[in-house]
DNA sequence: TTATATTAGTGTGACCCACACACAAATACA
DNA sequence: TGTATTTGTGTGTGGGTCACACTAATATAA
């Protein structure tokens, strides 16, 4: 009997826990390779060409191999993506759980996520599979929960909030990322209002118009815009922990429909 | 000289607007098929099988048609991508702009967001191509925007403010899809928990211990879930909405490092 | 009516991808 | 010195996007 059944679990999972050194390894030919390897190779070249170069052929071809023996080290594709997701992540960022207060450690983290996405930014595309599930990935979702948990929310609360500023720090990096692509290729912001303009007008759409026309809708999000947004998040997570009986620390959760 | 230049547009622009019905379409052999039907066919085919298995070849069968021949009327797989966004997001939601309140309406755009992807699941999956342009989705982003700036924000502000909602609610649509593809495949729930719980333990992840001991973790997220942070980032919002001098509407925007 | 320009769909092929499988090469142990 | 075991290779299958030459259909011009 098996401690863990492989067959019942997301992809990746095992190798990404480093678990069992492949059985024995002691017999057979010597592998030239190695898992962590074979994700830094993934991980430079994500980095040089971009997330729509990244395949297998390509990896191998870093490493002196065939395509074929990436295989040996990671079952699939989507394994490798898990793997490459947990290390382009990296670990969980310092001087959030120790943060002065909570609004501090939640902003360290969420400004640790985008600047994450500046760095790799093929980190936007890789889709997300499920909840984090990795070393790294859980390292980062415990450390905002730690931060929620300890300013006086339950865990089902902090999980949401947690989801908030996740998918606010992926949707502003994501949109950081557009406009640096778009600039790099042929499109021309120009050219795009002068197409767009007199349509928002005959629609009605008086603010995107009123946008286009000062050269905001496409404009370059500063890290005063990604404040900004945090900034509403955090004032609402603030209403909730603030209007909360003080002393009373609720651990049922986010209330649920029976 | 052409009023329109495509050549420096994102794909997929000009053919979203419906524009030119193909210059002048009056000689040479007739279509049989239109951009709708083949986005419908992309629709369907997407519905039915997932953003995975889109491919030309199969939307073109689904036409009785060869796979090049979609390319007479879509000039890349990106272009049918941009139209099929429109498509599937679709018009606006009504009473969103002529809600009762702010809120109502902020509320009201959100649940459609995730209501859109609960339609079509794979519009989690349909990658982002910087700011929305097509009709379809300026109407959504007008939407919100005009509740917004009704409200008392200056358009910057509400554009910030706008992909603060847009960010959760997809994030929040791409969670509960992934929850629900997962318990559609092999992976066990339980066999995750026995998986990670040690390694929890071992780590100090105290809050995520707990979340998964109470099933919290991968769990559903049910429409209270959605509401829970929605009412996080409407709360934010309303601070600062409240806190701004009465009367004093603000124009110049968010505030920007010079 | 016939010729011609124009456009729609087909066929083929180049080049890419993920991956299965048989095989050769290398290594440890008997 | 076998022999089992494991790694890397080679080949093949089935799929993908897309370019390009070609055929078929259709409206205009002669």
């Amino acid at each position: 009997m098996p401690l863990t059944d492989d067959a019942h679990l997301p992809p990746g999972l095992v190798l990404a826990w480093g678990l069992p050194a492949k059985s024995k390894n002691k017999l057979g030919r010597k592998p030239t390779q190695s898992v962590e390897q074979i994700v830094d190779a993934a991980l430079e070249l994500a980095d040089a060409e971009g997330f729509a170069a990244l395949s297998m052929p390509k990896i191998a071809q870093r490493l002196g191999l065939t395509a074929n023996a990436i295989y040996r080290y990671v079952s699939s594709r989507d394994e490798l993506l898990v793997l490459l997701g947990d290390a382009a992540w990296g670990p969980a960022p310092d001087g959030v759980v120790g943060a002065r207060d909570w609004r501090a450690g939640a902003t360290a983290w969420t400004q640790a996520m985008v600047d994450r996405c500046d760095i790799h930014p093929w980190l936007c595309d890789l889709p997300i599979r499920g909840a984090p599930m990795t070393p790294n990935l859980l390292g980062w979702a415990e450390a905002i929960l730690k931060v929620l948990t300890g300013a006086g929310l339950s865990p089902a609360e902090s999980l949401s909030c947690a989801l908030l500023l996740d998918g606010y720090a992926r949707r502003i990096a994501s949109a950081r990322r557009d406009v640096r692509d778009s600039s790099a290729s042929t499109v021309e912001p120009a050219a795009v209002a002068q197409f767009l303009e007199p349509r928002l007008h005959e629609l009605g759409y008086s603010v995107l118009a009123a946008l286009m026309a000062g050269d905001q809708y496409t404009d370059e999000i500063r890290d005063a815009d990604v404040t900004f947004g945090l900034d509403r998040i955090l004032d609402g997570i603030d209403v909730l922990i603030t209007q909360r009986p003080s002393g009373v620390r609720q651990v049922a959760g986010v209330p649920r429909s029976p």
